[in-house]
DNA sequence: GATCTGCCTTGAAACGATTCAAACAACGGA
DNA sequence: TCCGTTGTTTGAATCGTTTCAAGGCAGATC
């Protein structure tokens, strides 16, 4: 209850035991050599290890091991309703395999990025997981990390060449469900919101909506459809949706439908509707994207395209674990670019159709 | 382009400028010494570590300097919509002091908790802050923590004790608060959902509600007030909000407002309230508690105690920095504990009591 | 010319672990 | 007795910094 506690090191354990430090290491650390190590002496150092409260120095091992077991999770701005999942995901395969992730939030400043990622270097991670979901693109991210041989894998995004390893959902299959579904409830006048031209999403997503609406011959009216503009705040979509669906309902535009470009921009849009006095979903439907975790919560429940997030950051961060082995055993190993399947959650922000329209 | 890039080593940059690693430790850290430094030595140094690239090793300055430049950061459940704007603030102070965040979270579980306590400590983060929201206690946190004089803080919650530091929200004052609106909103008949007992913020609301309702006479039907039962999931507020408040109408309670323990539980609350038929705010009011980000966003907009989440990270955080600092230094330092003064924000969940309540 | 004073600069010892080549002990066979 | 073998253990170098007592070198003083 008195002084500090004098740190335990390995030369106190050896001390304890009677062995020599190198023994007790090979022993601790359960090293190649450790198969010639006699039975009895492993039992008796393990025991004083215990008993003294060893813990290694992670520090220490790292200057000789170059191993720090830390990863660099960089996060584009975790107020946004995305990362949580993700970083839960990314987490907790990290914890699976004893690495530790250091914390890294750009708040959507690439000056703050490029600032995180000296420090992350500074503390040698052994790998780095960015979580962006617009073009941060920086040839210096990727000269630096594939140089120094540090295994790098980013979520919702992807990096032009071969070193680096990427997870996204597959966008175009999304916007395809999302219209699909529209479709399949008897909507023929929908409006839609892009997103912003800046996010890599928002292309293939509109792709899947049009590849979709051709397929079935349905004409997607221009004067229905907006674009998001580029905007970094975390919470523009909900903005976005909401002053979008709000004009469109001045110029008293006809549809039974708004097809978001995600959960934020769908949730902005119920809000304008309801305001107006329009009720989702019986006179409108509203789809949204992502599947953040309040959608569930929203009034009405929103129905969405689900992206597997936490699924997503698991995956990332097992990859870069993967990676970091095989450069520790000298393995071969390859990047590898997952696309993962999107998947509609129907809940009551949709509904058919009703046989007469009630809006104008 | 092609093999790795070698590490450049302080050795590098000296041997780059003509002086001793010595030498260039001084200045680059710009230690006490360096006054003695000749001006164009420092320059000289300082343009060959900028030519070189010259990035320090942090795990090697740790293991002579003691400092490891990282504080642990331990999280019961980043999945808590409460703790995103916490964690933001943690994260933007200690970037302001260049101190590198590694997160730990305990995922509701003491032994992952444990584990991850052993890891950070393995680390040798210099601090230690714990946000948590209900009883954790583990006396061996207290002692290792104190006896390593690693300084450590605790946000929403206080260890016994005079060696962590907290920071938590008035609670007394927030229920005083959420009650305060109602009453003077006409509300006479106020349903009464308290937090589970495990929880250290239900007793104190509770008390400042009862305390309120005292000072103005009010009589709490006793038939109207529940308590969320222990439970670990991040989102079973909103399970019980929604139960309590649909059991209440079966039982054809009369009441006009419904005070929740906090958002998630407000939120399932109206969700109840709005499937029976019933209209919130025209025919029944919702105050919630904290203003979790997506408070804002629901529909309608939910009224709520704030509590400044984001300061409430940023001071715990500036506090624990204050701390390694004094102990470097050798000052003296002792443990503070704040309490937040918690504001109430007027939304659309909340309306003066009709004239005539209409509900049964 | 010896000694003393500032100024700058540096040598060398840590810090706590890992890693091999090498040492050691014991034993059987020649 | 000597050698080789097998099975265990260890000495000593090393990782990249920091730190501080000590060193070198002008110029001033006696």
């Amino acid at each position: 209850m008195s002084g500090k506690v004098e740190m335990v090191t390995m030369r106190d354990v050896a001390q304890a035991s009677g062995f020599s430090p190198a023994t007790v290491s090979i022993v601790l650390n359960n090293a190649p050599l450790a198969r010639y190590i006699a039975p009895a002496t492993k039992k008796r150092i393990e025991d004083a290890a215990r008993k003294l409260g060893y813990r290694p120095n992670a520090m220490a091992r790292f200057l000789r091991s170059r191993r720090s077991q830390t990863v660099g999770v960089m996060i584009f701005d975790i107020t946004d309703p995305f990362c949580t999942p993700v970083l839960r995901g990314i987490e907790n395969a990290l914890y699976q395999s004893s690495y530790v992730p250091i914390f890294a939030d750009a708040h959507n400043q690439r000056s703050r990025f490029e600032r995180y990622l000296e420090m992350l270097l500074e503390h040698h991670v052994e790998a780095l997981i960015v979580v962006a979901n617009w073009l941060f693109v920086d040839i210096q991210l990727l000269a630096d990390l594939s140089k120094r041989n540090i295994t790098a894998a980013t979520i919702g995004w992807e990096v032009p060449g071969d070193s680096v390893s990427s997870v996204m959902v597959d966008n175009e299959a999304g916007g395809r469900l999302a219209l699909e579904h529209l479709y399949h409830l008897g909507h023929r006048k929908i409006a839609v919101i892009r997103g912003p031209k800046m996010l890599i999403d928002s292309g293939p997503r509109w792709k899947g909506v049009q590849k979709f609406a051709h397929s079935v011959s349905l004409e997607l009216d221009p004067s229905l459809v907006a674009q998001l503009p580029d905007e970094l705040e975390a919470n523009s979509g909900f903005e976005g949706g909401y002053r979008f669906t709000e004009e469109l309902l001045e110029r008293k535009k006809k549809f039974t439908a708004v097809l978001a470009f995600d959960d934020l921009t769908a949730l902005g849009a119920i809000r304008a509707l309801t305001k107006a006095g329009i009720k989702v979903p019986e006179q409108c439907s509203v789809v949204g994207f992502d599947d953040v975790p309040l959608s569930a919560l929203a009034a009405p429940s929103l129905t969405t395209v689900r992206q597997p997030l936490e699924a997503m950051g698991n995956l990332a961060a097992s990859t870069v674990v993967e990676g970091i082995k095989a450069g520790l055993e000298k393995r071969d190993w390859s990047i590898s670019r997952h696309k993962m399947p999107p998947e509609l959650v129907i809940r009551d922000s949709t509904k058919a159709v009703p046989a007469a329209a009630t809006m104008g």
